[in-house]
DNA sequence: TTGAAAGCGATACCAA
DNA sequence: TTGGTATCGCTTTCAA
């Protein structure tokens, strides 16, 4: 049962069959060979343990039915919905999806790039923290077709899906303002990054139009996770809690940034949403069963990463007709109002209405 | 600058310097090449934009410095944890980690190893939801180093890192009882899967043990994610709460589970701790941060993905001296209280003591 | 140190 | 339909 399973070859299976390489090949295939050839050849090829190589099919057909999925931070759930939404769409062709971390850096990103340019993948879709030009050079000279998700970069023909997350940061502020809060704080990811600096600028711009004292306080986490969220509000409120005009309200950057804020409220003694009001973007499944479930800018990111993978299913397909054009397609952000910000749970409100053996299984 | 960046072999990199195939790759490899040779080549490969083909090498060389981690749920943030363990393990070593989806079945999982026997990868790290003699076949006749975590399967002669969630089933129990609490229930995963058969083993020891009226309520959540734990809980709560004796404590095979009691919890008016004690398994960093945060009992997570890792970079090495005897690890558990239990949290603790320009990153 | 040539394992072409 | 053979891009002997 466990006989030398060392490494049979195409070769052997054709001497054991007792056919040529060539037909073989066919009848592993399935296509151009008689029936009874076929039998032959799968039974010897069973009988051997005989497994394809990989290398040696991709070598010739110069294509490995990979898609790689490059993200900085697998542990933020919004790559994990991608992910799946992705998976979704290209599974049906025999694509399977890798994911691979890019490292927090552009450098690294591009390393990546690079690396995986060498035929290990049919196609990437890549979400970059940051972009530099040394980045955009890998992915212009990247002999695989790569869209990006996160901005777009038309000018470069770089194929992209990207949505507005200054605005995405407008819509928030605006439903704060509407809710009635005024001292609105703002809780980024570091400005060097693409959602950084997009996120950045449309807090200035919102509280250019809707807070003209212009002094809303701002504190940068050191990345986009929990703990720096935890970390940077910690900061933020101890130093605003002590002046005469407490904040009532923040905006964090990211969903996970948001848990960060509500923990570190929770442990300054401040109710959420009563004495602060909070919201997040994304709109994570985990934010919405946090407690209290967060307030959160939705930027089609499930969407987003639908489109991405349509346009590289497209760019693969060799009858493209028109290599030329960018692709580029936009998805805009939508505000969905949780309990962060006093709105009544929309999830909590359908259980208690639900007898106990729904099978309903929420969101 | 773009000059078409079609497919530049060695060959013709060969050709520009004037140089024979093999010292073009004796040069890019830079051994056995004299500095001239290598200078001419590199200068040439660089003008051409040359980008060694991963095919033709790993068909060659037999590997391919990627290493995969095979995962039901990539959405488990206990996953996330392990990713990065190893990560760290095998990176000085060169190797890139991929991370792949199992799916949810046996039968899936088991096409996944079979993929990836032929030649994709040099090895695989998988944590399987369910096993079955399919899979072991698979397992056993894979011609790349395997190593599995979750449960031991030394008898099929599988590298394995295992823990024992039986046993940590039992601390949350005791746990529980400690603090007084005394109708238990418990919100598992499907039976059929290696952690959910083992956990309710270890509810039902620790039932036997401890709570010989042999009437604790038990609930099948349909995965072990925290949708699944919300539907679970608000029936098995409902169902409990219109008895004569409510429960007051719910032990959840793992974080996420706990995280969607908790959410159930809510949705019925029950307060945790207070009113309903609530145990995680798995010690993730959101279940630490959620609120309350999670009382877990910590499988040691990253370390067992950090032996994991180390096994298979001990399999792949070539000189490894006995490739026969099976190699198993073991981790055990360990109960960390936390605020769904009634224990004050460390980490707010931590916070509310500290300087606002703290610049400690929790955890 | 360098060049020439063999071969890794598969597919695909061209005759038969 | 089948057999024989060239070929994918690279590394690695073996001689020179």
């Amino acid at each position: 049962m466990d006989e030398r399973p060392g490494k049979i070859t195409l070769v052997e299976v054709a001497e054991r069959a007792g056919v040529s390489l060539g037909s073989a090949s066919r009848a592993m295939n399935g296509q151009g060979a008689s029936e009874a050839m076929i039998d032959r050849v799968r039974t010897a090829a069973s009988e051997l343990g005989y497994r394809p190589d990989a290398s040696g099919r991709s070598l010739r057909m110069r294509q490995t039915k990979q898609i790689a999925f490059a993200v900085a931070d697998i542990g933020n759930p919004v790559y994990v919905e991608m992910l799946s939404a992705i998976h979704e769409a290209v599974a049906p062709g025999g694509y399977r999806v890798v994911v691979m971390q890019t490292g927090e850096t552009a450098r690294s990103t591009a390393d990546l790039v690079r690396t995986m340019s060498a035929g290990v993948i049919d196609a990437m879709i890549l979400s970059p923290l940051r972009v530099d030009d040394d980045l955009l050079e890998a992915l212009t000279s990247a002999p695989m077709p790569i869209v990006v998700i996160g901005r777009p970069l038309p000018e470069h023909g770089i194929d992209s899906v990207s949505t507005d997350s200054a605005v995405a940061v407008g819509l928030a502020v605006e439903h704060l303002l509407a809710i009635g809060r005024t001292r609105v704080g703002f809780v980024n990811g570091p400005l060097d990054t693409t959602p950084g600096a997009a996120r950045q600028r449309g807090f200035g711009d919102a509280q250019q139009r809707h807070l003209p004292n212009n002094d809303a306080p701002v504190e940068i986490a050191d990345d986009f996770t929990v703990a720096a969220g935890l970390t940077a509000a910690h900061a933020l409120l101890s130093r605003s809690q002590r002046g005469n005009a407490p904040l009532d309200a923040i905006v964090a950057a990211n969903d996970l940034l948001a848990i960060g804020v509500i923990r570190a409220a929770r442990g300054l003694g401040i109710r959420v949403p009563e004495d602060l009001a909070v919201t997040g973007i994304d709109d994570t499944e985990i934010g919405s069963l946090f407690h209290p479930s967060i307030t959160s800018v939705s930027l089609g990111s499930t969407e987003r990463a639908r489109m991405a993978a349509q346009i590289v299913l497209e760019r693969i397909a060799p009858d493209t007709s028109r290599q030329t054009d960018v692709r580029q397609a936009h998805v805009g952000p939508t505000l969905i109002a949780r309990e962060s910000t006093g709105t009544p749970d929309p999830l909590l409100t359908a259980l208690a209405t639900t007898p106990s053996e729904s099978d309903g299984t929420p969101q």
